[in-house]
DNA sequence: CTACACGACGAAAAATTTTCGAAAACTGTT
DNA sequence: AACAGTTTTCGAAAATTTTTCGTCGTGTAG
C-alpha cells in the first residue's frame, strides 16, 4: 500500500513551493503569479493530487434571466451534455434588480466551481462590468463563452454567426419581393446586435436596398420591445421587420395588428431564436434557429478539454443559424391603403 | 478591541461540546443528534459565529429541467425575491438522463448552500428518490417545497391548489354547455396530476357529469403526451379537453386539427400553467394560472424565515389559481359530422 | 443477561487556511 | 543608472478546521 495520502503538502514539497501558495493556487485566491500557478498546477497533476472532489465537481451556467426561454434551454442542453464527465451545471440567473453577475462569479469562485458558462451574460456587452474580468484575471477559472468573448482577453468563445443570420434574415424577405425591410434590434452596445445590424447593413447594401438609418430602431429583447420598435417602423412604411428575438417578433407582430394590418399579408416578419413553441404561435413564427445543440456540446466539449489541461485555441467560433419559414413571411404585394 | 476572533472553538466551548462536533454542525455532515445540533446553533447565535459567509448565501432551486418555461419563470421570480436578502439562487434542472435530484441536493449541501427550494421537483412524487429524504434528514438543511411537500416528514410547502384548478376548468367549460369533457392528464404518481384527477372527478359528479373513467387519460407533460392524450379522447367524442400543462394543451391542439376539426369551434381546450407567450399561440391559450408571482414570494418569506431560526407552521399551503379565458374554449355546439 | 451493532461524541492528529512580514518586482524620478 | 515609493508574490508559522479513531451509551436480538 503505497497510498501515502497524496495532500497539499506532498503538491507544495514536489513544486517546491509552501504549503500556503498552493492553498492559493486551490481556491483561487489572488496573489498568485501566473508562473507559480502554472507550477503548482502540474505539480498537482504529477503527483496526482484529486482537488474539487469535495465539490463534486460543479459548473456555473450564468445567464441573463431564466423568462427567455432559449436561455432555458441552452442552460439545460449545457447541462445534460456536461452531466455524463461528472460535472454538475447550476444555473445562475442573473438580472437587473436582482443578483449581479459578478456576485455569482464571486460565489462560484468561493465554491470552488470546476468551470463557468457565460452564456450571453456580460462576454456579450460592450460595457459589461470590469469586476467581472478582473476576478477572472485575479482567480482563475477554466471558461467558456457563449456569444460573445471577453475582449482583450484569452477567452474561448463559441456563436451564433449574427452577422451572417441577418443576412439570412434580409435575404429570405428579399427573396420574397421585399424592398424596405427594417430591423427591429436588440439594446445598443449589445455585441450579437451589432453584428446583426452590420450584417444587415451589409446585406441591404449589397441588395441595393440603400442605407437608411432609420431602418434600424435599437430596444429591449422583450416582447414590449418589440412592439415599440414595430410602431416605429411601420411609420416608415416598411413591409418586412426582422426581430431580434422572438420575443420581439411577437410584440412587433402585435403593433402591426393594432394599426388594423395583417401578418404576413401586409407585412412579414421574422424571429431571431426559435425558441420552444414558436410554431404554435398566430402565425406559427418565421424566424432565425439559433443552433443550441450543437453549441451546447461545442461549449460542453471546450469545457472538459479545459478542465483535462488540454489547451483549447483561444478564439470565437461562428455557428451558422438557419431561416425556419413558418407563417409570418410572405411574398410582397402592395399595402392597401388603411381604410 | 473587545474583537477577540470568534471561531469555531469559542463557539464549541459556550455550547459544552468538541470543536469537532461543531466542525460538524457547521458543515453538514452526519452522525449529531438533533438535541446536539441545536444546541450548537443555539451557541453559534449567541456568540455571534458567522457562518456561511465565505459562500455569500447561495439557495438550490432543484426543478425538472428549464425547458418547459414556467420553471424557469418560477426559478427567476424565487431568485429575484431571495436577492434582497443577499442570497443568491441557483438553479439546479435535474433531468432523466442528466444530473440526478440526489446529486444535486449533494453538491448543495457540500457546498454548504444555506437553503434549498424544491420547485416541483421529487416532492411532487409519489415514489420519490428515498436517499433525497434520507440526505435531508441526516444533513438538514432549510428547505421549501413548490408542489407537494415530502409525505413522513415536516416540510414547509406552498402549492397551487390543483384539484381546485381541476373544478374551475370543468366549471368553465360546463358553463360553456360542453358536457363529455376529458382531461389530458399528467403522468401517474405525480401528486399535481392525482389532485387534478380528484379535482376533475369531483367537479364532473358535482355536475352529473357522469364518472367515465377513460376520460382521463395519462401521459407526459410534453406537447407530444398531449398530443397523444387527446387522440385517444377525440375517439371518445369529447367537446372539451383539459390539459395538465399548456404544452400538452397545444399537443392537444395539434391532433384536435390533425383530424379536421377546429379549436375552439370543434372541440374546446384549456391549458394549465399560463407559461409566457401563451397569449400569442394560436388561438390564444384559454388556460389555468398558477400563482407564480406570490408563490415565489411566499418560498422566499418562508425560507428567509426558516434561516433566520423562525418557527415556520409546517404544511402545505394552497395557493388559489384562475382561469384565464383567451381563445381556445367557446360554447359548445354539435360537432358535424366529419366530411 | 450477553453480545453485538450503531449512532453520537470527544481528544488528538492531520490538513488546510490565514496572517504577517520580508523579499522581489515594478514605477516613475532624479 | 541609482533610488525611493509601491505593489506583488510567497514562505514560515500560527490559527483554524476537518478527519480519524476510539470510547461510551443504548437498543436489540439471541
Amino acid at each position: 500500500m503505497e497510498h501515502e495520502k497524496i495532500g497539499i503538502t506532498e503538491v507544495a514539497q514536489h513544486a517546491g513551493v509552501s504549503v500556503a501558495t498552493v492553498s492559493r493556487v486551490l481556491n483561487r485566491k489572488a496573489g498568485v503569479s501566473q508562473k507559480t500557478r502554472q507550477l503548482v498546477e502540474r505539480a498537482m497533476e504529477e503527483v496526482g493530487y484529486e482537488r474539487g472532489a469535495a465539490s463534486g465537481g460543479i459548473v456555473g451556467v450564468i445567464t441573463p434571466g431564466l423568462s427567455i426561454p432559449i436561455f432555458g434551454v441552452m442552460a439545460e442542453r449545457i447541462g445534460l451534455a456536461l452531466a455524463p464527465h461528472g460535472l454538475r451545471a447550476v444555473v445562475c440567473p442573473a438580472l437587473p434588480g436582482g443578483v449581479q453577475e459578478r456576485d455569482f462569479l464571486k460565489s462560484l469562485l468561493d465554491l470552488g466551481a470546476s468551470g463557468i458558462v457565460f452564456c450571453s451574460a456580460s462576454n456579450t456587452l460592450e460595457n459589461f462590468d470590469p469586476e467581472v474580468l478582473q476576478l477572472l484575471e485575479h482567480r482563475p477559472v477554466p471558461y467558456v463563452c457563449i456569444n460573445g468573448r471577453f475582449e482583450d482577453s484569452s477567452s474561448v468563445a463559441f456563436s451564433t454567426d449574427d452577422a451572417y443570420a441577418a443576412e439570412l434574415s434580409v435575404r429570405h424577405l428579399h427573396g420574397l419581393g421585399h424592398r424596405r425591410i427594417a430591423m427591429a434590434a436588440g439594446p445598443v452596445g449589445n455585441r450579437p446586435t451589432d453584428r446583426r445590424v452590420a450584417g444587415y447593413r451589409a446585406a441591404m447594401t449589397a441588395l441595393g436596398l440603400g442605407e437608411d438609418e432609420q431602418l434600424v430602431v435599437h430596444q429591449t429583447y422583450s416582447v414590449e420591445g418589440g412592439q415599440f420598435a414595430a410602431e416605429q417602423l411601420l411609420a416608415q412604411g416598411v413591409t418586412g421587420v426582422i426581430a431580434a428575438s422572438d420575443q420581439m417578433a411577437l410584440g412587433a407582430i402585435r403593433a402591426i395588428r393594432r394599426q388594423g394590418l395583417s401578418v404576413p399579408e401586409d407585412i412579414s416578419v421574422i424571429g431571431y431564436d426559435d425558441g420552444p413553441l414558436m410554431e404554435f404561435t398566430d402565425p406559427p413564427l418565421t424566424t432565425v434557429r439559433q443552433p443550441v445543440d450543437r453549441l451546447a456540446a461545442e461549449v460542453a466539449r471546450a469545457l472538459v478539454g479545459l478542465l483535462s489541461g488540454h489547451q483549447v485555441p483561444v478564439g470565437e467560433l461562428m455557428f451558422q443559424p438557419e431561416v425556419v419559414v413558418r407563417g409570418t413571411t410572405a411574398p410582397y404585394h402592395p399595402r392597401r391603403p388603411p381604410a
